[in-house]
DNA sequence: AGCACGCCGACT
DNA sequence: GTCGGCGTGCTC
């Protein structure tokens, strides 16, 4: 009798696919294999196995079974969590933890090496290459090193002084020594660490918060919770997940110095022959650490026996595209479904997870001590009504005249703004048009590095115009307010001998000038570091004793409900970076507000009056973490057709107790690249099943193909 | 997600 | 008169 398999494809289809199984192939749930949708081959996983045929038309059998294998229980059941809470087709999840099965295998790599043999003619090219040659490398990296072309090289191969040969890539994972090598923790350290080892000890499902301030030492703690999981169980398997893929290569350094073996590492910028080492290497249970970002907690572990989510409270955690989801969320959701610990790490942990540990969900690990004899630094309010900057200038009095200071002791000062480019605004000031990307809502920002306009959020960009191009009124465009770029350029008139840099997502695009910058700056090869949130979090610069906040108020604006919350991590993290060593720090807030909370809280340095003020207003009006919100967000390039089924959405909402509906309202950005956007909160009490809901009131009607529909549960941007 | 089918603009 | 734009709909 002939046997049909549910197959779940990696694509948004709403339910599995049947299949016809060959004769002898011999499937088992969780098998991946590949089978034919139209005219294209998919690689799949096996969800069902029902006997008979039973079907009103011929199935298309399976093609192929893959050698690996099969896609483990936990990751299946995980899968499908996911998918039904984020109101989505378990395609979409099951897409990302196939990336890995989709890569091609590393091929064999040709390497050059020297084999000492003097060349019969010596040139200075040829000298180069020799000296550069100083083991197997490849003649793209060989050819860079020595700064000659792929001619030389050739010609060294051809009389014999190289010699090209086949290498297999490593394909294996080394395992981690927990005993490699023992740091020396300080007794809050221990006494966390033990903490954990005993979590980890009792086994099943455990949760743990570790809230230490800024450089209070949190990655050793979880590397020794690492080392205790990993010496317990032979085949136990940790993921550390990360926000961003720039901390990825120091925290594996760490891992590697540790346990004296590599980890795998998963993100999006890695190659297809490491994604598929690394995917192998999770779902056969070799590799016992991965480090990745939150895309690596879809992977097929084997044994997945521990997750730590380090700076938890990072925005990055949200996937907001594609498959939406919460990775700090979901990876306590995986080591449910896995019976693993799960540590989640930060100074400034987000409202969730404090109201986690308050009620006793999450064990609450605080570390006191600040690593070494490095003091918190001292926290001062800049009021901007009283000591304003000059016209059309951002730094205020108070903060040059500390700036001066650190400048003049030979110190380090960051100037942070979480602006990109020069001014965020450019308008024309003959008919006071600001300037847009074409079809869209949002502003231009001006860059003058390249004397760009360019839209952050549809990536459009533009030379500056001599002229407007609504009224065509010549040299009336006018820069309005600062980025990074202006504040530089101000920090230059004020300190035209200071040493002073850049450092944001524009400058340092790639990874290897952002270390540059990084090493110089712990050098002290800078005076004045102007900077983004992208030199807010993880670094550390000995000789840093001033932070200014240029505008601290700057995130507090845009009605968004988790606003006041992420100002107070950004700063105090941007703060953190102050004083790390035998200096003192000092870090000045330049605000228009500094009676509000946030500026009360971080003058104070009293993080939990911020957290009991900010919990109290979230409890008062249902909102998260006290009640669960959603957002639905339908855009269409036909704004009377898009308000139509907007009305009619609307008017087939399920009646549900303890569930509220806004909406529909314009979005923020009502239009972005030609399409009108229209979107509905909703809000509902923590007892209902909001995921439920919204996929009954999805299912009440038909999406128009010229619409698209998409549900954010737990919403973090409310655009 | 691909990929094909299917109706409206600038060209050999 | 076609080539091709991407809008719409299907894939077991």
């Amino acid at each position: 009798m002939p046997r049909v398999a549910s197959i779940l494809l990696p694509l948004p289809l709403p339910e599995a696919f049947d299949y016809a199984e060959p004769e002898g192939m011999d499937l088992g749930l969780g098998d991946i294999v590949v089978a034919p949708l139209g005219p294209q081959r998919l690689i799949g996983v096996v969800t069902g196995l029902k006997e008979g045929a039973g079907h009103n038309r011929p199935l298309k059998p399976v093609l192929d079974r893959l050698a690996e294998p099969p896609l483990p229980k936990n990751t299946l059941a995980f899968i499908q969590w996911a998918a039904r809470y984020s109101v989505d087709a378990p395609g979409a999840p099951l897409a990302i933890a196939l990336r890995g099965a989709r890569a091609p295998r590393p091929k064999p790599q040709r390497l050059l090496f020297a084999t000492g043999a003097a060349p019969a003619r010596a040139t200075p090219a040829r000298a180069r290459v020799l000296e550069a040659a100083t083991g197997p490398m490849s003649a793209t990296a060989l050819a860079e090193a020595a700064q000659v072309s792929a001619s030389v090289l050739k010609g060294l191969v051809d009389e014999g002084v190289l010699e090209a040969r086949l290498v297999e890539p490593e394909t294996h994972f080394s395992t981690p020594d927990p005993d490699h090598k023992h740091p020396a923790l300080n007794p809050s350290q221990a006494a966390a660490m033990q903490v954990l080892a005993g979590l980890a000890e009792a086994g099943g499902f455990q949760a743990a918060l570790l809230d230490g301030v800024t450089g209070s030492g949190k990655t050793e703690v979880y590397l020794e919770a690492v080392a205790q999981v990993l010496a317990q169980d032979p085949a136990a398997q940790v993921l550390v997940l990360l926000p961003e893929i720039a901390l990825t290569q120091a925290v594996i350094a760490r891992f590697t110095d540790r346990f004296g073996a590599a980890p795998a590492e998963w993100h999006s910028g890695i190659t297809p022959a490491q994604r598929r080492r690394a995917w192998e290497g999770v779902v056969s249970g070799e590799a016992r650490i991965v480090i990745g970002a939150r895309s690596a907690l879809f992977l097929p572990f084997a044994r997945l026996r521990m997750i730590v989510v380090d700076e938890e409270h990072d925005g990055s955690y949200k996937q907001e595209e594609g498959f939406i989801y919460q990775a700090r969320d979901l990876a306590v959701v995986r080591a449910k479904i896995e019976g693993a610990l799960v540590v989640l790490a930060s100074a400034t942990p987000s409202l969730e997870t404090l109201w986690n540990a308050e009620a006793g969900r999450y064990r609450w690990l605080r570390l006191t001590d600040r690593h070494g004899i490095a003091e918190l630094p001292e926290v001062s309010l800049v009021d901007l009504r009283e000591t304003p900057p000059e016209r059309e200038r951002w730094l205020s009095p108070p903060l040059i005249k500390a700036l001066a200071e650190t400048y003049a002791k030979g110190e380090q000062s960051l100037l942070f703004l979480n602006r990109r480019g020069y001014a965020p605004l450019v308008l024309c000031r003959a008919c006071g048009e600001k300037l847009t990307a074409p079809d869209t809502d949002s502003w231009l920002v001006e860059h003058r590095y390249t004397g760009r306009l360019i839209c952050h959020l549809t990536g459009f960009s533009m030379k500056k115009p001599e002229a407007c191009p609504h009224c065509g009124a010549k040299d009336s465009l006018a820069s309005i307010g600062p980025g990074v770029e202006r504040v530089e350029e101000e920090a230059r008139e004020l300190f035209p001998e200071a040493r002073i840099a850049v450092f944001s997502s524009d400058t340092m695009w790639d990874p290897e000038a952002a270390k540059a910058m990084i090493v110089a700056m712990e050098a002290g090869e800078i005076d004045i570091l102007v900077a983004t949130q992208a030199a807010a979090k993880g670094h550390n610069f000995p000789n840093l004793t001033l932070v200014g906040v240029v505008d601290a108020d700057l995130g507090l604006k845009g009605g968004d409900l988790r606003a006041a919350e992420r100002t107070f991590q950004l700063l105090a993290q941007a703060g953190g970076r102050a004083g790390r060593h035998e200096r003192p720090g000092r870090v000045l807030l330049q605000t228009y507000a500094p009676e509000h909370a946030v500026m009360q809280a971080l003058a104070a340095q009293d993080r939990d009056a911020f957290v009991a003020a900010e919990m109290e207003a979230r409890q008062l009006s249902g909102l998260p973490p006290y009640g669960r919100l959603a957002a639905i967000i339908l855009s269409g390039p036909d704004a009377a057709a898009l308000d139509a089924f907007a009305q009619g959405l609307a008017a087939v909402a399920p009646n549900a107790e303890g569930i509220e509906i806004y909406g529909p309202a314009d979005a923020p950005l009502a239009l972005v690249r030609g399409r009108r956007r229209k979107r509905f909160l909703i809000r509902a009490d923590r007892k209902v099943d909001l995921p439920a809901f919204l996929a009954a009131w999805r299912a009440r009607v038909r999406v128009p193909g010229s619409i698209r529909m998409t549900i954010d549960v737990d919403p973090y941007s409310f655009l």
